[in-house]
DNA sequence: GGTGGTATATTAGCCACGCTAACTAATTAG
DNA sequence: CTAATTAGTTAGCGTGGCTAATATACCACC
């Protein structure tokens, strides 16, 4: 397979992911889930406790921006913020049982709306997403070089 | 194949369609196009001239959204308004050299770096890959209801 | 045991880009 | 000709990016 044709696959696959993710996301905000607090949520759910550190640079945010994210979302009862007691400096986050809650919902929604275009495909052609789904994971896991595991929906930033 | 099962594809498709944009929009930046920017220049660059009203709707943003972001996008010398002269109320506009030239630099360095990761993947994996972006391409856009033609890279929106 | 350096989080203040509400101007319908 | 509709703008608000500067805690070392 000739580079060039790389490059088409390529164009392709970028093309498709632009277009499923932007069906997907209408669905995130229908319950006053903000994309950045989706995200920070999923981070802790799926991932237990972080610091606000370690939440930064899984989100490749920076601090100020984490910590000003936190506490709206403290304030809304979505994490609650506890401090180490080996480490004066640093504040660990958990998702409280109502941000889990509203997390999940939002992910059954969206995986539901997927899902409904699925079921106009034929069976190969599911198959074939299937693979290719592990294909790409398998690709991007190692080509990652962060920390977080979690899934960061990570949105722009300014340059200046 | 059971509906449980698809819901199971619906959720790693999701999470690799994240993990593929979040490695490619690191490029998006690299050379001073804003992600609202690259988006709408390049309904425009690859649709042609477009009036604001359309490109708010292709854009999935309210007019004023738009107009803003117009305004800016023609100080920098990335597009030009022309009023139509069959109706006084319209705006066309039109990517500029210097816009095309951005967005197209984009463009080759977001497929470049995933063309590179695809280098290490089999002949059948990139075919499965294709194949499936395929399949998703065909999928999304039966189940598309919008206007525009383009690649609308949309990013949240406020709720309020 | 104080002193300097490093790490963590916060505060202050900027910018981009979503939004609604309210407006102007142009066109179209009746 | 007036009323309604449509296109775009202006004003003003909120979220979430950022850097720079600061407070606190820890650590290393003399």
């Amino acid at each position: 397979m000739p580079a060039a044709t790389h490059r088409a696959v390529a164009d392709r696959l970028h093309s498709a992911a632009i277009h499923l993710l932007r069906r997907l996301r209408r669905h995130d905000e229908a319950m006053g889930l903000t994309p950045a607090r989706a995200s920070a949520l999923s981070i802790m759910v799926f991932g237990g406790p972080v610091t606000l550190g370690s939440l930064a640079r899984a989100e490749q945010v920076s601090a100020p921006t984490i910590t000003r994210l936190i506490v709206g979302m403290e304030r809304d009862g979505l994490v609650r913020r506890e401090s180490d007691d080996q480490d004066g400096r640093v504040v660990w986050l958990h998702a409280t049982a109502k941000g889990t809650r509203l997390l999940h919902e939002g992910r059954q929604r969206r995986v539901a709306a997927l899902a409904d275009d699925l079921n106009r495909l034929s069976d190969s052609e599911r198959a074939t997403l299937a693979a290719a789904a592990d294909i790409l994971d398998r690709m991007l896991a190692g080509s990652s070089r962060e920390a977080g595991q979690a899934r960061p929906l990570r949105h722009a930033g300014r340059t200046r």
